[in-house]
DNA sequence: ACGATCACG
DNA sequence: ACGTACGTGATCGTA
């Protein structure tokens, strides 16, 4: 859906600077409104996402108004050359926005906009328009929207039609009317002296239009009517001046103000010169601004492409090893474990050597192998990790792995949306290189081009990694987070890479037999239901299902999705009691999932040759640090409910007499809290290894401790769980099954006891927004620009968000460093133990049985002191024959 | 391709 | 008044 944004462009740029105190920039030049519109266009930007903008601006000083009326906007002062020269600095900077600017000779703004407006209505598309001029309320309909501006330029009133009938009891038309009769000083629109707003809106609500209160003057008493009869034509030309005219001839059309976004790195040139530098951090610029400086210097980028093909081919490739500065390698598909190698790519000294992947396996090929095997020569890539996945599965290993522009990328900013190569390259404002989709295509439609288009693509890869390297190395110094990728993560990934390529041994065997016993119960409950409903339906269908509980079985209706009826577990919780069917419903929901998800989804992924699962890590997905796992998903298998428990018996160690290892960190992220709150209470109840569900509930409800009963507990727990997520007392109040107000009454009784934590989500909400992004203890960032949006939900989410990320994200900081030092144990001491899985919290292990009695205290050991803090870390350390036992 | 649902921390 | 708990991935049905 189309949708426009159209801004009054001289009404904004005035507000913005009266509104803003003065400000110039290092050599002189105001700069305050500037600021203040462009504050205003992102805030309507982000929060509309347009796909049309256009800024209308009043074209030179006489337009057809002034023909009939001569004092028009006569009582305006001059334009102070403090704002007349910032018009031309905002035209440029709307131009590095790539936003349409117009204005014609003759007319107005408005008029520009009321013309525009009208032929969105016409073409069935929204608008949204925005001014300081409440004027423009005239033009509001079901589709298009007016945000008047208050306060300066940092709020905005957004009216529809209902809105203005709400606030002022009249239609849009009537806004005309009202300016009529009330006037405007600043156009010097006389309207009826001694008529504000208020008499204004009476006369209106009572007669309906200016006509119609001169033709009833005489129903009216006193000085008014003395007012209004003395002021009849004044009352008619301001209604006139005031109406805007829809009819302007554009010589453009709505196609030509479409806006496909903003380029960072002509943007970021732009907020340079005018010393924006908020502006530019809050949109995380200073990387594009940053490499566009370094890449205008260093000039374009140039290469020759050799596809090695031949001897010679070979011999250079061989000889510029010794000065690679970037490889790639491509393959076929998401799933490293499983996708093929389709070429390799090498960057070095002005060339790029392409090698197609099968000929990798040509005896020519063996001194490039050589150099990846050879940990003392630095491979700079794209993903890294995955490379060392497929070209393993190839019997080539890798090492010596130095930069990776995606995971440095990552943690510059880990909610970045495109972290294709093809999207830093534009993010970092240097020189774009095609999308993988558009060289290979996608889904069904993959292909590999011929052997000259792939070398192509291949060296441009190779080429944009050794350019992006620099820009991403320099802003991962200034932003503090050297140590975090170069002792941290990037070690990490080559720690992820052996695990995954470990794998772990799962019972095809075991999992069969579970299916087998879900499958008869999934029969049974299956025919259950039909027999209950009295007819067959797809159970799996939400709208089938939907239909038959709410409408053929007359179920009351809880909650509704978009879609239709909700059937989640939730709502089916809260129907049980009506109708025997919903237990059942929710008991094949249950058995469903297990089956699909975690037998026949498992059992696809035992590789045959070895039996074992081999997950993928992935570093760079979550936005708060911590790993993700696919193919399979390895984090979430089923613990909580014992039918879905058994499926960890299928879990096993690889070899012969080992054991299984388990070792999860206990209550981290409340010792995280405790840590970074600092609050005394929290920090104590950890020092004495109290049970802080229990502490939290003598202290929410202010008994003792042997008062505390299982109920209480559990409600503190879930005060706790709260605490975690960044509080909201609906939230709460949902979890719990309460009301509001009672959920606000534990949170309010949790932050007396606690003032420390509440004096923390105070300030981190606070740092926030001046800063726009959150830290962890080890540095990791996360922005969260909609913590300054006026939308509540967008900020609410902001704001729990930035309470949350520094705990989650400190948490998976820790278990991080712990797994690079259980690593270094593991290879130090030449142990035969293998760290096989992460589960958030939790490490897995296999174990010979001589090394035992040592991991069952060098695990838990290692994750404990991983990281300092205020408060002790707790790490229980299980063991079993399968992760099931190790519980 | 996307929403609904549900598995985990 | 606003209406969601934080972070993920896999599967299924439907558009």
């Amino acid at each position: 859906m189309d949708k426009l944004v159209l801004i009054d462009g001289n009404s904004i740029i005035n507000r913005a600077f009266y509104a803003l105190p003065p400000l110039t920039s290092s050599n002189g030049l105001h700069t305050n409104a500037v600021l203040g519109f462009t504050t205003m266009l992102l805030k309507v930007l982000e929060e509309e996402k347009p796909s049309h903008v256009l800024v209308a601006f009043d074209a030179g000083k006489v337009t057809f108004r002034h023909e009939g009326y001569s004092e028009y906007k006569g009582g305006r002062q001059k334009t102070p050359p403090e704002l007349s020269e910032q018009f031309p600095l905002l035209k440029e900077l709307l131009q590095a926005f790539s936003i349409s600017q117009f204005e014609l000779a003759g007319y107005e703004a408005d008029d520009i906009i009321g013309t525009m407006a009208k032929q969105a209505e016409e073409q069935g598309k929204t608008a949204i328009i925005v001014s300081g001029d409440k004027d423009m309320l005239q033009l509001a309909t079901e589709r298009v929207s007016v945000w008047i501006t208050r306060k300066g330029v940092s709020e905005v009133e957004r009216f529809t039609p209902a809105g203005i009938d709400e606030k002022y009891g009249l239609t849009p038309a009537q806004i005309v009317d009202l300016k009529g009769l009330m006037g405007d000083a600043s156009d010097n629109i006389p309207g009826v002296p001694g008529v504000g707003e208020k008499t204004a809106l009476k006369l209106l609500h009572e007669f309906g239009s200016v006509e119609n209160v001169l033709a009833h003057v005489e129903e009216i008493k006193g000085k008014l009517r003395e007012n209004i009869e003395a002021n009849k034509e004044n009352a008619t030309m301001s209604k006139e001046l005031a109406t805007i005219y829809r009819e302007v001839p554009l010589t453009y059309s709505l196609d030509d103000v479409s806006w496909k976004g903003y380029d960072s790195s002509t943007l970021a040139a732009a907020f340079r010169k005018l010393e924006f530098k908020s502006l530019s951090e809050r949109l995380n610029l200073g990387a594009a601004d940053e490499a566009m400086t370094a890449e205008t210097e260093e000039t374009a980028t140039h290469y020759e492409v050799i596809l090695v093909d031949g001897q010679s081919g070979w011999e250079a490739l061989n000889g510029a090893l010794a000065e690679a500065e970037a490889v790639v390698v491509d393959s076929a598909g998401d799933n490293p474990h499983q996708s093929e190698g389709i070429g390799l790519a090498l960057a070095a000294g002005g060339r790029c050597y392409v090698v197609p992947y099968a000929s990798l396996f040509a005896p020519e090929a063996s001194r490039l192998k050589e150099w990846l095997l050879d940990g003392g020569a630095q491979k700079i890539s794209y993903d890294l990790h995955r490379a060392e996945l497929v070209l393993a599965r190839s019997g080539i290993e890798l090492s010596g792995q130095s930069f990776d522009v995606q995971l440095a990328a990552y943690l510059l900013d880990p909610t970045e949306a495109d972290p294709s190569l093809h999207g830093l390259l534009q993010r970092y404002g240097l020189a774009p290189i095609p999308t993988d989709e558009a060289v290979y295509g996608k889904g069904a439609k993959f292909r590999v081009p011929a052997a000259g288009d792939l070398a192509k693509h291949l060296a441009a890869k190779a080429d944009a990694v050794r350019r992006l390297r620099e820009p991403l190395a320099e802003q991962l110094e200034k932003l503090g987070m050297h140590r975090l990728y170069y002792e941290l993560e990037q070690p990490l990934s080559v720690v992820l890479a052996g695990m995954e390529k470990q794998g772990i041994e799962v019972r095809a065997e075991a999992l069969k037999e579970l299916g087998t016993e879900f499958q008869r119960r999934l029969e049974e409950t299956t025919e259950s239901i039909y027999a209950s409903a009295g007819f067959e339906f797809n159970i799996g269908s939400t709208k089938q299902l939907g239909e038959v509980l709410f409408e053929r079985l007359g179920l009351p209706v809880v909650k509704k999705t978009k879609t239709g009826y909700s059937t989640d577990a939730e709502v089916l919780e809260k129907l049980e009691p009506y109708h025997e069917i919903v237990r059942l419903i929710l008991h094949y929901r249950t058995l469903s999932k297990l089956q699909s998800t975690y037998i026949e989804g498992l059992l696809k992924e035992i590789r045959p040759e070895s039996g074992k699962i081999h997950t993928f890590y992935r570093q760079t997905i979550a936005a708060t640090g911590r790993l993700s796992s696919q193919y399979p998903n390895l984090q979430n298998i089923p613990i909580r409910l014992e039918e879905g428990r058994q499926i960890r018996k299928a879990f096993v160690p690889s070899e012969p007499g080992w054991t299984i290892v388990a070792a999860d960190y206990s209550q981290i992220e409340l010792r995280v809290l405790a840590h970074i709150s600092g609050d005394e209470g929290l920090k104590e109840a950890f020092l004495k290894e109290m049970d802080i569900h229990t502490k939290t509930a003598m202290d929410v409800f202010g008994v003792a401790a042997d008062q505390v009963d299982a109920n209480m507990r559990r409600q503190a727990k879930a005060v706790n769980f709260g605490i975690v997520y960044g509080i909201s007392d609906w939230g709460l109040s949902q979890n719990l099954n309460i009301t509001r107000g009672e959920a606000a009454e534990f949170i309010e009784q949790y932050f007396q006891a606690f003032p420390g934590v509440r004096r923390y989500m105070v300030d981190i909400v606070e740092k926030a927004r001046t800063d726009g992004y959150v830290t962890t203890l080890l540095e990791r960032r996360r922005y969260l620009p909609e913590i300054r949006h006026s939308n509540f939900n967008l900020r609410s989410f902001a704001e729990r968000t930035a309470m949350n990320t520094p705990i989650q994200g400190t948490a998976a900081d820790i278990i991080k460093l712990a797994m690079m030092r259980m690593h270094e144990e593991l290879t130090g001491r030449g142990l035969r133990s293998r760290m096989l899985l992460q589960v958030h919290d939790e490490l897995v292990f296999e174990v010979p049985e001589e090394e035992l009695e040592l991991m069952k205290r060098l695990v838990p050991d290692t994750m404990k002191t991983a990281l300092k803090l205020d408060v002790p870390l707790l790490a229980e350390v299980s063991v079993g024959s399968n992760w099931y036992e190790a519980k």
